[in-house]
DNA sequence: GTCTATAAGATGATAGAC
DNA sequence: GTCTATCATCTTATAGAC
């Protein structure tokens, strides 16, 4: 791997860890194992190797989601694998947390990826629900779009619940509210 | 007011924006219009002052959501009240948001009191609900500390993809998805 | 109680040698 | 491409006058 991946992956840890605000371009460099003059070299600053790393952890993020969602399964099953899934809870989610960064949200080009992210997966969880929906699994009534936007924050606050208590049991507690919800529905 | 009191405030308010690591004394000392020999003969220093400032801003909180949860009417119609009431969501939750705040989960000392408060938050929930599942508004099987922690988590949730999205709606989706599942229940 | 002065270290870069 | 200065500014205080 190159120092510019190096670079990145660095940006990825110290994002997912402290935030924008909370790193350091000396942060970045140490744990890159790269000085100064090659992290100027390869970007024009914090700010575009920010962006780098948030796009690449985007990227990962929605292909994990697809390995439950678009695998084998009912509709209602492939949601329960998905949110069952084994995450590192106390790490909070990547990307959602970018959202508490004040420097990320005013800055169109910094929110832009972590939007489409979000978006992109309430998107991915709709038209799982609409396959669900057609399939009988849920009543013809139910608004796919809004049930999507409940269970991605049912995991964005579940990652909040465990931050503040220190332990994934609320987030584990969430995750089972709203899917006995969704399988009484 | 005190320049005590205004600078617990202002710190309330600068940590709502921008968290504990993008905020401070100096940042504080202006907005409280005081002096740094001010701000340090009040407090010990930028931690003792946040502690004062989250333990305010818990305890307006939980005052609160007691205005709904405590009020007439169903457990669920009292929750769609808390869950539907108008808030500033593009600016999130000012307890939540501190869970992503590398210093505050990192020290006990700061982190207890936001614990506390979506603690007791999802305790006051599992009340009600208790009560719902006593009147028989919802199943003698359901989980309620599990429910109580969802509905707290879509919120959370909720404030996350709003500020994602840099518009409310996905906030207000993720409300009608929950509370369409709570009553179908 | 509040003010100004001072300070060691971090922050986010730029400049130029190699 | 990478390195070592260098720099202006910010951070989080402490000290002592008023």
């Amino acid at each position: 791997m190159g120092t510019r991946d190096q670079l990145i992956d660095s940006t990825r840890e110290l994002l997912w860890e402290r935030g924008y605000v909370g790193t350091s371009p000396k942060a970045i460099q140490q744990r890159a194992g790269a000085g100064q003059g090659s992290m100027y070299h390869h970007f024009a600053g914090k700010k575009e190797l920010a962006l780098a790393a948030v796009r690449r952890s985007a990227d990962v993020l929605l292909a994990a989601a697809d390995e439950q969602l678009r695998g084998p399964g009912t509709a209602v099953g492939r949601i329960t694998s998905y949110l069952r899934r084994e995450r590192e809870v106390l790490k909070g989610c990547p990307i959602g947390r970018l959202t508490q960064d004040p420097d990320i949200v005013a800055d169109p080009v910094l929110r832009a990826p972590v939007d489409e992210t979000l978006t992109r997966l309430r998107a991915r969880l709709t038209e799982v629900l609409d396959e669900g929906r057609a399939a009988g699994e849920l009543p013809d009534t139910t608004d796919t779009a809004a049930l999507a936007a409940a269970i991605v924050a049912v995991l964005q606050g579940g990652y909040v619940l465990a931050r503040a208590a220190n332990t994934p049991e609320p987030f584990d507690q969430a995750v089972s509210g709203v899917l006995s919800l969704l399988a009484a529905h």
